[in-house]
DNA sequence: GGCTTAACCTGGACTTTGTCTAATGGATCT
DNA sequence: AGATCCATTAGACAAAGTCCAGGTTAAGCC
């Protein structure tokens, strides 16, 4: 445990935290100015393996990182500013996918992106 | 309707189609050898802001386009090939987005990747 | 047919996102 | 103190996508 991986640790604190790379290492220079964008890039992608924080590709530009990883949930994405919410749907989808609609597959995961726009958007 | 968009919307043809724009691009140049990878890209845009393809995330890396475009669907990703399949989940994920869930959000579409492991992968 | 205009296409430069590598530096062990 | 190990750094590199200046084609009009 370095310094930098603590600074990457602090900054993905949080609900509905899902930050882009960048904007990670962004933070993250702003408590520890030397710290290097390979470094957050190697720190994340561990936080990843470890299973401690999710990816996930809501935006279709960059990866976002996600610390919510020990309880299940999907995302609610703005379509206009890219806000992003953790939402918790009733029931599971994983049932819904019949086995006709396998096509032999061992299916394991499913990931649900809602898409709409948030309050602030739509008041003009 | 000039060659190079017939061309791209030739490649785009078929059941279970998700090219990357580079892909569309290399078999756009097999039947018309001097089509420029602007406007590959152009089509594409094209083509999704008319709502004929969908751009799909499944893939982290590029976007890729599905001309499956009128039928509405859901995929399922293979973890280690990637190879995906459209498939058509039961019920309507929409409705299990409780409004309580919903923060004031105005809810319109839903996306669903399901992930496993096709049959040809999981046969050693 | 020839001219004008608009749209389209091309090639390349550029940006963004992410990965890789060589070299540095700081800790730990003995 | 010396040796070793691993993390970090800076920068080069790669992939995916966007943008722009200029050339070409197509369409309309005389």
């Amino acid at each position: 445990m370095t310094a930098q991986r603590r600074v990457v640790a602090e900054v993905l604190e949080g609900e509905h935290v899902h930050l882009t790379a960048d904007e990670v290492h962004a933070r993250a220079v702003a408590k520890l100015p030397e710290i290097s964008r390979a470094t957050v890039y190697n720190t994340l992608g561990e936080l990843v393996s470890l299973g401690e924080v999710l990816e996930v590709a809501t935006d279709k530009r960059a990866k976002r990182y996600d610390p919510n990883a020990h309880r299940p949930h999907h995302h609610l994405v703005c379509a206009q500013c890219g806000t992003i919410r953790d939402v918790h749907p009733t029931g599971n989808p994983l049932a819904d996918l019949p086995a006709s609609e396998r096509f032999g597959f061992t299916v394991s995961d499913v990931e649900v992106t809602y898409r709409g726009v948030c309050p602030t958007c739509a008041t003009p």
